[in-house]
DNA sequence: TGTCTTGTGGCACCGGGTGCCATCGTAACG
DNA sequence: CGTTACGATGGCACCCGGTGCCACAAGACA
């Protein structure tokens, strides 16, 4: 998961030879966003996106490499971001605790960027064509925990304990962000953090009979 | 995951009035394999398998809604089998013991299948386009476990914690499958038996300093 | 034979995505 | 200022997956 902002594209131009950019991701990503929420995103082609923006269908291909990664916003740079702040974890602290707590912390949204997030979150989880995309995109985020895991156990990061728990915690977040979506006062923070906890009980000793869910909302 | 087999379609006609069916999606799938095989999922158009199958290309699309849908077989069986699979389950043991070897149990799969269910499973899991799809049938398979989930701990099956499970072991099955397709000789139970181990030992408390590998292969 | 029912497949069309290429806009250089 | 070099643009043709439509084939049955 991420906590995806998306603004500016390339810094500045620092005097190239050619023609200059028409547009911008970030541009073309907010007309395309007004274009999903007012039609739907299936029901908006790619050439009714560059049409609103003024620019050709060929064009937009230049921007984005496909429809599917208009939502994605800087993604790429979340990664890193996510990465950074594994890397701060001491280690001496319980594995997946340390994990749970990267999770929580990196999915802090400024809150007027939350509606954004929402948006953005919506879009990625809920329309098929694009949950069905992110899978790919998430593979990347997958591999930062597997590092993290694989730094920690001393093990590859293609080993079988950071895959399976990469995959886990990936899973894990995306059950978090479903049920974020689903009630519009929750708090993303909290349903991470139970989230995790939740499936740490999951393995927990057979104690009475049935299983208590720690939190509620 | 499952054991996906995916023989005969339809066991018989009993003398239906129309027209006869010209193939089936066993036969379809079989034809495609061999394409697949021999030119790679994405270099094989529909138009390729039924032309190979003697069949137009629209009437492919009578037998499967699209061509990622191929490599799926009776993946609809193989839910229900998985859900009379968890019925057996002992309730006093373990939440995610009884997961663990529903899993492993369920995913046995006889030696003479090995081979077409590594072709599957190499398809599946290793064929972006189909990956990203996999998503999609995979949503089935979860809410499977949730429900099991649910059942146990008298909760829906779409709160935090059913769904967080859920995700969570698809991940640790989709982690261990990966291991297996990567290796020739790998077992499949032992690993996702492993793979769910792992996880566990995640969360368990700190021990020495470093997390140390339950099995190997 | 005719009727009803079910499967077939051609055809036209849509939309995402790509390779090609002429053209445009701009910086830098003479 | 003209020229050159370079990067962006966008039109065009094309491929492919997928769909709606519809005429037609092939069975069961009366």
């Amino acid at each position: 998961m991420s906590a995806v902002v998306g603004p500016g594209d390339q810094p500045d131009e620092g005097g190239q030879p050619g023609r200059r950019r028409a547009t911008s991701q970030a541009e073309l990503e907010h007309v395309a966003f007004e274009l999903f929420e007012a039609n739907g995103f299936e029901q908006t082609t790619v050439e009714d996106i560059a049409t609103a923006a003024g620019i050709g269908r060929r064009t937009f291909f230049r921007y984005f490499p496909s429809k599917n990664d208009v939502p994605w916003g800087t993604f790429e740079l979340e990664l890193e971001r996510m990465r950074a702040r594994l890397k701060t974890c001491p280690r001496d602290v319980q594995l997946m605790d340390a994990i749970r707590a990267a999770l929580v912390d990196f999915n802090q949204v400024e809150p007027g960027q939350i509606p954004l997030h929402r948006r953005r979150m919506e879009l990625i989880l809920r329309v098929p064509a694009l949950l069905a995309h992110s899978t790919l995109r998430f593979a990347a985020w997958r591999e930062v925990i597997a590092e993290f895991v694989a730094d920690r156990t001393g093990q590859r990061p293609d080993a079988l304990a950071p895959q399976a728990i990469a995959h886990a915690v990936l899973g894990v977040a995306v059950a978090a962000y479903e049920q974020w979506l689903d009630d519009e006062d929750a708090e993303l923070g909290a349903l991470l953090d139970a989230a995790v906890r939740e499936l740490g009980a999951a393995f927990a000793p057979p104690v009475t009979g049935s299983m208590v869910p720690l939190y509620q909302f």
